[in-house]
DNA sequence: AGCACGCCGACT
DNA sequence: GTCGGCGTGCTC
């Protein structure tokens, strides 16, 4: 007898794959990236993804069979399949954590077990106990319950025995249920009933209709938009064009007069043309565009380093055009902060309807959306601009990937698995497409500049500002004197404060930038000096004004603010450190006649919170806007004249071996958001370290100089881009089990790689980091450096033995250990 | 990851 | 005595 099985991908952290029985019929319709849905443990039904189709019964258990197909075609291609596996062994990781954060979560149901009543069972109240006749009596309001519900009716956590009772008794009936979640957006449509097509019964009709005046109206109106628009006509349009109330149009198609009808429609719909001719580029530009085609001839990955506002977008807008009229797709990646609609409809405008946006704040629906526009190559996914995750998504026939800001931290994923860095999938991503990869920035990551440097990548410079606006003047105000000299008004500098007095009074606006939320960090006892301590995170918890709270930006912890000290009992509290709130309150103070903004996390929630702001920025309703550097990224605000740094230390101070990195990058961010025209901007860099060498260079725009300074310190301290680093995290909620564990782990790593070649100083820690503590998990690290004489894909073995080796002592099992390569 | 099974403390 | 706490092992 022929069997048949189908090995397949499940969404969970498990190397192997799962082996599930399918009959002759099935196993003739499924094909690989076909979702389907299986059966899994006791209850559960899980979305799978059929990978491999065979006819070896496993050997050592029974297969089960599967439960249902889910698609009528593959929704994933072998492309796709080939990146997740790739990024499951580079990143390591199973490919079950890639296959989760890859699909869409409405294509990735779950079961959901349904309690249902039992029509046979007559009810005899006395065979029941109290608990069990809750539920009985439930289920004769309404038909189903899902077992959370049970969990409330009862109000106990475990429903399972009296469920186990009840289905013993023949009361209840269990199912488990998986429903679509994706639904498609339907729309109403409205046509004149096909028996009056023929002109004699129209114009009975019309007679008929003579008392009704305004039904007659309608339907005349009906006529002549079809009749213009030559398209099925929107009960919408109709009623906008007509005025018609919902009571007239309903009457006529209770008379049969008119048919509706629904048809399903993307959400998102962008129902414009193309309305503009891609701008012409200046010589700068097209000399950049011709280097960059250049480099293509031979490289697969080109740098464009360009200064703030010297045109990038116009450069990646011609590549575009030239990937389009080859026929092949276009990917654009930018950092999720920097997805602003000014730019998706700056792009609107040259390519129409070729354009489709990825992104979290996007809803599901329109997400799978996307996802299925892609898989039929339709013209609305040309081009899709997306953040890190769209590099999941099923391209057909990728032409170009552009990764724009390359140098954002955030297109690294830190948690949870995958850990993957989107420009790093994309470049993998753009290969296994035969593509080119385009990354840009004003101020390069030392990696990627590095790459260009040893001609792994081109290099193109684009130096010149648009119109050949001056960069703005940099000035470094050192509040250390200021503060000496008693020059402060609470964190403004006297110099800060003239400056911005003059940009009001000339009209022009201002941005100031504070690299933290909330009103201020911390809370502190005059008293005893206690300050308030989340009780899951090693953190000090954050005060936020607003709200009245004390917050933990780690776990979403919050308290009321307490009025007198837990410690104590002092009522003499304050503040220590600032965040954008107080800078703001500060600044109405000083400034009551201007008017102020605040954009943070907290100002800029949901799906339209950024647009509101910049909005009112962008058309002068805000003359001062405070904000942490999310204001840093890809805005044009025409009238910005002064941008104010209120303390740049606290970016300097970061414990990473890229902080000065970072520092050099933020500064020269934020400055680029002043002086865009041509009058010429200025930013004041408040620091208690105005000779900081970072500070000079960013203040002096010389990125070579940090560049040539940064490779040197990394080269000597044994860090990327020379050496690889992994770093492994082991989290226990008891101290000294992780504590153990990863001694114990260092420990073993350290005597696997007593080989030649590695020295002991490449493998670090265990150390607790900076927040040794999250969510009750004690935390500890370890960080490998792995020179470049070494095999990497030999190096992970290695680990990933050592790790095999500690799950299997019984002391560490419990403790979670978590892999992050590339951890920057 | 979920979830069952199993062993322990603290409550109706 | 049961309820629910969490450690342990498995899922085709």
């Amino acid at each position: 007898m022929q069997q048949y099985f189908v090995d397949v991908i499940l969404p969970i952290p498990v190397e192997k794959q799962f082996t599930y029985r399918v009959s002759e019929e099935e196993f003739g319709v499924i094909q690989p990236g076909m979702r389907l849905a299986v059966p899994f443990g006791t209850s559960k039904i899980y979305t799978a993804l059929a990978c491999t189709l065979h006819q070896n019964p496993p050997l050592l258990y029974e297969a089960k069979s599967i439960h249902e197909i889910l698609d009528e075609s593959p929704v994933v291609t072998a492309k796709q399949l080939q990146l997740w596996f790739w990024i499951a062994d580079y990143y390591m990781c199973s490919p079950g954590e890639v296959f989760r954060a890859a699909l869409p979560g409405t294509l990735l149901l779950e079961s959901e077990t349904i309690v249902l009543r039992n029509d046979d069972f007559q009810a005899s109240e006395a065979t029941l106990q109290d608990d069990e006749w809750l539920v009985y009596e439930a289920l004769q309001h309404q038909p189903i319950l899902k077992v959370t519900e049970v969990s409330s009716i009862l109000d106990k956590k475990n429903t399972l025995p009296v469920l186990k009772r009840l289905l013993e008794k023949g009361v209840v009936r269990v199912k488990e249920e998986i429903q679509e979640q994706y639904r498609p957006k339907l729309v109403r449509f409205i046509r004149v009933a096909p028996r009056y097509s023929e002109d004699e019964a129209l114009k009975e009709l019309l007679d008929d209709l003579e008392r009704a005046k305004k039904q007659k109206e309608v339907l005349l109106s009906l006529f002549s938009l079809s009749a213009t628009t030559k398209k099925p006509i929107k009960l919408k349009e109709l009623q906008e064009t007509t005025g018609a109330s919902a009571a007239v149009i309903k009457s006529l198609t209770a008379k049969g007069i008119l048919d509706d009808y629904y048809l399903q429609t993307d959400r998102v719909t962008y129902s414009g043309k193309a309305v503009e001719e891609t701008r012409e580029l200046n010589t700068y530009q097209e000399k950049a565009l011709g280097e960059v085609r250049e480099h293509f001839r031979d490289k697969d990955v080109t740098l464009l380093y360009g200064v703030t506002s010297s045109g990038k977008t116009e450069i990646y807008v011609k590549l575009i055009e030239e990937t389009l009229a080859r026929g092949r797709q276009v990917l654009y990646l930018l950092p999720e902060i920097a997805l602003t609609s000014q730019l998706i409809h700056r792009l609107q405008n040259y390519f129409g309807e070729q354009v489709s946006v990825y992104h979290s704040k996007y809803s599901n629906n329109e997400r799978v959306e996307v996802w299925n526009n892609l898989l039929q190559n339709s013209q609305k996914t040309r081009i899709v601009l997306g953040a890190r995750s769209a590099v999941f998504l099923p391209f057909t026939d990728l032409g170009l990937v552009i990764v724009d800001e390359e140098h954002e931290v955030s297109f690294k994923q830190f948690d949870p698995a995958p850990r993957y860095h989107a420009r790093d999938v994309a470049v993998v991503l753009s290969s296994l497409h035969g593509a080119k990869t385009l990354l840009g920035s004003a101020t390069p990551s030392v990696e990627s500049s590095y790459n260009a440097k040893t001609e792994k990548y081109g290099l193109v410079g684009l130096t010149r500002r648009y119109g050949d606006v001056l960069l703005p003047e940099m000035e470094l105000v050192d509040i250390k004197e200021k503060y000496r000299k008693k020059k402060m008004k609470g964190h403004f500098s006297d110099r800060l404060i003239e400056e911005i007095g003059e940009s009001l009074s000339e009209g022009e606006q201002v941005i100031l930038f504070q690299n933290r939320r909330g009103y201020a960090p911390v809370m502190e006892c005059n008293t005893c000096g206690h300050t308030p301590q989340c009780p899951s995170c090693d953190v000090s918890l954050t005060y936020h004004r607003i709200r009245k709270q004390l917050r933990c930006h780690y776990c979403g912890y919050h308290m009321a603010l307490p009025e007198s000290c837990v410690a104590c009992g002092s009522s003499d509290l304050d503040t220590r450190g600032f965040g954008t709130e107080q800078v703001e309150e500060e600044l109405r103070e000083i400034f009551p006649q201007a008017r102020t903004g605040r954009m943070d996390s907290d100002t800029t929630r949901g799906k339209y919170g950024y647009e509101k702001i910049i909005t009112a920025f962008e058309q002068q309703e805000i003359d001062v806007l405070v904000g942490t550097q999310m204001l840093t990224k890809g805005l044009d605000f025409r009238n910005v004249r002064l941008v104010g740094v209120m303390n740049a230390d606290n970016l300097l101070n970061y414990p990473d071996f890229r902080a000065f990195e970072r520092s050099f990058q933020l500064i020269l961010q934020v400055a680029g958001r002043a002086g865009r025209t041509e009058k010429r901007g200025k930013v004041l860099i408040q620091t208690y370290n105005p000779y900081h060498q970072i500070l000079q260079q960013a203040s002096m725009n010389k990125y070579g100089d940090m560049l040539t300074d940064q490779l040197n310190d990394r080269k000597q301290f044994l860090y990327p881009p020379f050496y690889r680093l992994i770093k492994i995290s082991l989290r226990h909620r008891n101290y000294h089990t992780v504590q153990e564990g990863a001694n114990w782990f260092s420990g073993a790593l350290r005597s696997h790689f007593d080989i030649p070649g590695w020295k002991r100083d490449y493998i670090l820690g265990p150390e607790s980091p900076s927040i040794g503590r999250i969510r009750n998990l004690y935390i500890k690290d370890i960080l490998i450096k792995i020179p470049p004489s070494q095999n990497l894909k030999k190096v992970k073995n290695g680990i990933a033995r050592v790790h095999k080796s500690f799950s299997a002592i019984a002391a560490y099992r419990s403790v979670r250990v978590s892999f992050d390569v590339d951890c920057y």
